[in-house]
DNA sequence: TTTT
DNA sequence: TTTT
């Protein structure tokens, strides 16, 4: 039977990615999003609840994740939850939980735009990923930017 | 046979809400948003195709779009489709699709608070609703901000 | 800016799904689907509410809709809001709703295979298009059966 | 910064639901669920994989798990991701993904009656816990049947 | 027009 | 009518 396994977040990664270009030539980029809930217990009191996601990336994406997304960037991801299990030393079962994307979607560039005092987002693009910062967001998606699906053919230029 | 009926959107509203105040106490808003997908042609050409969602928001919600949100804010939605159906005076039967928002979200305020340099997240809370425009952003979402879910008691304040 | 714009629909097909073969070889299918949701009202009275939604599917889908989804199938459906917009005779502009399937998994039919006395599940891949009907219940999908992307390859067989 | 954590599942139980009833009063069940994709590789060969989701449902939701609920009944869940994170023994940092479910929904039920020539559905509403089976499905949702929301107030009778 |  |  036929099932359906997906994943819709909105967060900010928590730091830069990290990205392997494997001997395969297939590129793999881990980041680590975080979803914060807010709400208000029955003091009335703000309570801030904060769950971090491993997501897992691969090749035209992994690439886009590189040139784009930095420490802090916000992203709209869908994707499909996806375990690896093994056992460890000791003989136990274990499982680790990833979030494969499928695709994903940067926000808020617009107000980078009119905010960014020293003009970051005209470096969109050739974002420096030397020194990526908060202070110096990572460059909005370039003219072509949309979607970022899966495969190789989707670098957005 | 219970069923599902979900609607999930990103995208930026075409002009400022239209908000009613009902003499029942209810309040409803109405919000055009566009949601924009972008591909490349067979010629390799990059089209734009832009989609147009007539969005229905009460009470709660509907005060919280009234203060923070404006003419080309970005927002996530979570909500149904909700369609109208009646007779025009040609005796044709007509129907008009609306989505009923459930939560929603606003995006993006988190790089205002960093970039804008003329400090217009500081009115965070208190957004002036007489002067809405572009140079000066809807404020941003108060500490207390979140997902704006469905009912009366969800005012962020 | 790129949007999102999604549509995850659960429910039962008004009528057999109506097929299309274009003379350009695209095969179209559009399928009315029931979303119902039931709720009580202030009351305690149970009280139903039905939303009828127009499908389009295209090609591959189209046709593994002619040939497995009947009146009362219940399929899971992951679509976009797509909207036609024109003139009418009077001048006013009008504007027609549809939900363009990207994927779509039949529900239910595992139990099928449990429970059909006549085997119906045996003519899995050769359904029976002249005499759909209830007791006959459409095949359930072959053992290839799983979701149904877009597409023209991806036909279960 | 508001975020979104979405799951959405369709899938079938891998065992009975394990219901624990806690002296404070909360249900709390906890739930095996199976999302199968089927997918041909390279050599066209079909293969399939499946996840195995951990679901958490509470109170209300949960006792409609305990009394409808059976290993391979299908379901649609709407939910969170949740992770708990402790150190063991090791002094290793461990963490648990589980989702936590916001409402489920039974699919397929329609099916059973239809095809169950022994008349399991005719004891709905009293789902025999005691010999739950395949030959044997769990009873469909009774006519008040629906969406199962979180809360208390939800059970469907 | 479906389904329960 | 938005956004890039």
């Amino acid at each position: 039977m036929a099932g359906v396994n997906k994943v819709i977040l909105v967060g900010n990664l928590g730091r830069d990615p990290e990205v392997r270009h494997l001997e395969s030539g297939s590129v793999v980029a881990n980041v680590t999003l975080a979803t914060t809930e807010a709400y208000k217990d029955r003091n009335g009191n703000r309570v801030e609840n904060t769950e971090w996601h491993d997501l897992e990336m691969w090749d035209g994406q992994a690439k886009v994740a590189e040139q784009y997304l930095r420490k802090g960037s916000q992203i709209f991801v869908e994707g499909k939850i996806k375990s690896d299990t093994w056992q460890d030393e000791q003989g136990n079962n274990r499982k680790k939980v990833r979030i494969r994307v499928l695709s994903f979607t940067m926000l808020g560039s617009r107000n980078m735009d009119g905010g960014a005092p020293g003009g970051n987002s005209s470096n969109a693009g050739q974002a420096d990923q030397s020194t990526p910062n908060k202070a110096q967001p990572a460059a909005s998606m370039p003219s072509s930017g949309g979607n970022i699906d899966d495969g190789e053919d989707d670098l957005p230029f």
